[in-house]
RNA sequence: GCGAAAGUGGCGGAACUGGUAGACGCGCUAGACUCAAAAUCUAGUAUUCUUUGAAUGUGUGGGUUCGAUUCCCAUCUUUCGCACCA
């Protein structure tokens, strides 16, 4: 029987002290392989979701070593933001020594998964001498005039105390505490992430990563294409005050336009304010509709609200004719110009504004427009004709699209545009633990970034850090720190009073692993260049989308900075799903069923705990948690530990050649890939065949243990060293011979009008005639031929014969 | 509402570019060992029937094909994501 307490338990001391895993820097004959797990989230032990995430990545690790790589498999801890401080709060221990007590205790648990790691590169977030490299990028935004300080009405969380960018309150919900969002108006730091679009777009598809993946991140950005088209705004007596544009991707509908409508906070209001006639009721409409809520404005969406600006006009620039203007919430400020033309023929939401406020509508595409609008999405389908629309009437819509463009671009009064739903990033926090802005206001010179010998500005120490009632920063309470000197002028200053949001830490940290411990830039260029980008990226797919995103906007700035050599931080992303309770939802360590992978490792040992939650199901499928089947599990350890007593012959036997160059490429391929479960089965289907002949060579000993050493690695390497005398890391990674992988004979299988009608084992070489042949010749083939007419008889060389009968 | 993914035995799940559906494991049934139980080992295990054979069978209904879990159309269900994006 195999005690893997003490066995586990000897390996991972010796891996840990013999630092087996380091990854060598400009290794000079051994190329590299970059395999990165995402950041663990200090803010408790690991749980189930660990497990399942991390074993694939040090499966792909160890093999790849084995196969003569230079492997970077580094861990580290994201230990600012919401999840450290709120746990750190609930269990009223300061968050700095909440923080370093949690790494201490996740890298031991780390060890405990059996996981090989480069221990000598573990970073943490909320280390200075790592954040120091976080406010250099910022800085280095703020240089470059990507971040900006804006007044603006933003997502505000009053359960967390703190302003949330649009990722971290989708749906109207705050992404940590699932409290309800408001809107208030705050100076927020912004990040010019929007103008990156394009180019997040292309890193988009350059990256290897499920296809779904990939589309909530196109959605996310949401690149659309249209027309921007300037109309002018006149008064009551048709005098031109002004002018301005919207954008719209249905042009074709132009000629149907009643009114206009204008996003509620649109500074085109108070600037026209003296013209329009109902200005106190404007303001109240604003006032109703700003600070209410995302999840009140998306609950009342079919109710449309809104309110006309009495007294100014807009004018149709196809037709010339005078449209009234309205304001709604339904428009968004931040999207397109915050003005858009209404077709309410032709646009649902234009139809049920124009029925509220009784405005006129005019079809201009042929359908049933009496109970809602024909949308695009019908008459683009159906091609419908143009109707009221000058010389495009009668035109297919497809075609009238096309003129209406050209028109509008020979007038000079419209142009293609593209536009994004992705907003600038909303960069600051009203909390203490997070990055501090590296910044100061100083009346003279305004705002000021520090100069890079100043960086790190370090978090004061203190223990008043609640978030504070009214949104101000707990920071802003430390006088002696908030007040500071000008480094340009070298007057009376102040810092910066928030702190940078959870995300910052984590979207550079692949970097940093390459050169972790460099004082004088966030990493050795060239060492950025050895180890260039991540190939293979693995971790959950919980927040896959704003992380991605911000790891794509941040690289390619570095790149543009000249600070980094690629504009690709990963090559390949991998998502691993989620181990799920019973009942049915994701197991967490704040789900009250939730099983602590130590605990399974206590009663089982740490490689049946890893090979039990990948035999469950696929890397990237949620799998409910069970101890079922964990026994399967037990006894094939159990019987690979059996292997030792059964070893008979040296090389590799003629009985087991198939099999086991079968099995290397199997595994080989699925551990790339990282399926583990059907990796499992194929192994467990050699020891059955392995048991059922009663002998293993001890070749095909080695090249097994080898095989299953990334799954298993304790048993594999105690039986190595018994068997062969050595550590089995120091081995190689078996090949197997393409000429051994066909069996001399094989089942041929006999179809009669595509049902099985009998199996013949026949030699690897018989020949199409001579399948056909035999095929014939089995009885219960011939009473399904006989008397019928054979009209065909396909060969699948092989495989099977499909006799077609009549 | 829009978008994406997925529906396979009692269960978790396999099945390469269309070619033996149910690999592997759990569970279950029977047997061996045992005073007995557990553990272990051996055999069996999709359903139905007139059981050396056949029919049916991968959510449902159609289609393409010699042949469909796999491709196409329609439809239902579940999960996830987005949500007035002009």
């Amino acid at each position: 029987m195999y005690n893997f307490k003490e066995i586990e338990k000897k390996w991972q001391d010796k891996w840990f002290n013999e630092k087996s895993f380091k990854a060598v820097d400009f290794h000079p004959t051994k190329p590299k392989y970059y395999v990165l797990y995402e950041f663990y989230n200090i803010s408790g032990n690991l749980h189930m979701g660990h497990l399942k995430g991390t074993v694939p990545a040090d499966a792909l690790s160890r093999m790849k070593r084995l196969q003569g790589y230079n492997v970077l498999f580094p861990i580290g801890g994201d230990a600012f933001g919401l999840p450290a401080e709120n746990a750190a709060m609930k269990t009223g221990i300061n968050p700095e020594d909440f923080v370093s007590d949690g790494m201490e205790r996740v890298m031991d648990q780390s060890r405990k998964l059996g996981l090989s790691f480069d221990w000598d590169r573990t970073i943490c977030t909320s280390d200075p001498k790592y954040y120091k490299w976080t406010q250099w990028i910022f800085k280095r935004f703020f240089e470059e005039g990507k971040a900006y300080k804006q007044k603006g009405v933003v997502n505000f969380c009053p359960n967390c105390k703190t302003v949330l960018s649009n990722e971290d309150s989708q749906g109207g919900e705050c992404d940590r505490c699932h409290g309800k969002v408001v809107q208030e108006e705050r100076w927020v730091w912004f990040l010019k992430m929007k103008e990156y679009s394009e180019k997040l777009l292309e890193n988009v598809e350059r990256i290897t990563m499920n296809e779904n993946l990939k589309e909530l991140q196109r959605n996310w950005i949401g690149r659309s294409e249209g027309i921007e088209l300037s109309f002018d705004i006149v008064d009551e007596d048709g005098n031109k005050i002004d002018a301005s544009s919207i954008f719209t991707t249905c042009i074709e509908t132009v000629y149907g336009i009643t009114f206009f409508v204008m996003a509620p906070e649109h500074d085109m209001i108070d600037k026209l304010k003296d013209y329009i006639k109902n200005y106190d009721d404007v303001k109240a409409y604003q006032k109703e509709t700003t600070y209410r809520s995302e999840l009140d404005r998306i609950s009342d969406q079919k109710d449309k609200t809104g309110c006309k600006l009495d007294g100014i006009y807009a004018i149709n620039p196809v037709t010339g004719s005078k449209v009234p203007i309205y304001i709604s919430d339904f428009v968004l400020a931040s999207y397109g110009t915050g003005i858009v033309m209404a077709v309410p023929t032709h646009d649902q939401r234009d139809y049920e504004f124009a029925q509220k406020f009784n405005i006129p509508m005019i079809q201009v595409i042929e359908g049933d427009v009496s109970t809602c609008a024909v949308e695009k999405y019908d008459y683009i389908r159906l091609n419908s004709k143009m109707m009221n629309s000058e010389e495009f009437t009668g035109m297919p819509v497809k075609e009238a699209k096309e003129k209406i463009i050209e028109k509008v671009i020979s007038l000079g009064i419209g142009k293609k545009v593209v536009n994004y739903k992705m907003q600038d990033w909303s960069f600051n926090r009203q909390r203490y633990w997070g990055e501090p802005f590296p910044v100061v206001f100083c009346d003279n010179c305004g705002t000021v970034a520090l100069p890079e010998e100043d960086l790190p500005l370090t978090l004061p120490h203190t223990d008043d850090y609640m978030p504070n009632d009214n949104g101000s920063s707990p920071l802003s309470k430390i006088d002696s720190w908030v007040n500071c000197t000008c480094p340009k002028c070298g007057g009376p200053a102040k810092r910066e009073t928030d702190t940078m949001p959870n995300w910052a830490g984590s979207s550079w940290y692949w970097l940093r692993y390459c050169d972790p411990h460099n004082e004088n830039a966030l990493a050795d260029f060239e060492k950025l260049k050895y180890w260039g980008s991540v190939d293979c990226y693995t971790g959950g797919t919980e927040h896959i989308t704003r992380h991605v995103l911000y790891a794509f906007f941040w690289q390619n700035f570095l790149y543009e900075i000249g600070a980094v050599p690629t504009r690709d931080p990963f090559i390949r992303k991998m998502g691993s799903g989620l181990i799920l309770d019973d009942t049915g939802k994701k197991m967490s360590k704040s789900s009250t069923n939730g099983v602590s992978p130590m605990e399974v490792i206590d009663k089982y040992g740490t490689d049946v705990a890893r090979l039990h939650v990948h035999f469950l199901g696929g890397y990237e499928d949620n799998t409910p948690w069970t101890y079922d089947g964990i026994t399967g599990i037990t006894n094939f350890i159990n019987k690979v530990w059996d292997l030792q007593d059964m070893i008979k012959g040296e090389e590799v036997s003629k009985e087991h050649e198939v099999e086991i160059n079968k099995l290397i490429k199997k595994v080989s391929e699925d551990l790339e890939n990282l399926k583990l479960n059907t990796s499992i089965a194929s192994f467990m289907s050699f020891v059955n065949t392995i048991k059922k002949d009663g002998f293993i060579t001890k070749e095909e000993l080695r090249i097994f243990l080898i095989l299953l050493n990334p799954l298993a690695p304790h048993i594999t390497s105690e039986m190595y060293e018994i068997v062969f005398g050595g550590n089995l890391i120091d081995d190689k990674w078996p090949i197997y011979d393409e000429s051994k992988l066909v069996e001399d004979t094989y089942e041929m299988v006999v179809q009669v009008n595509g049902k099985v009608r009998g199996k013949i084992t026949v030699s690897t070489d018989t020949s199409d005639d001579d399948m056909k042949k035999l095929a014939k010749e089995i009885d219960n083939v011939k009473t399904h031929i006989e008397g019928k007419e054979i009209v065909k008889e396909i060969v699948v060389p092989k495989k099977l014969v499909n006799i077609v009968v009549k």
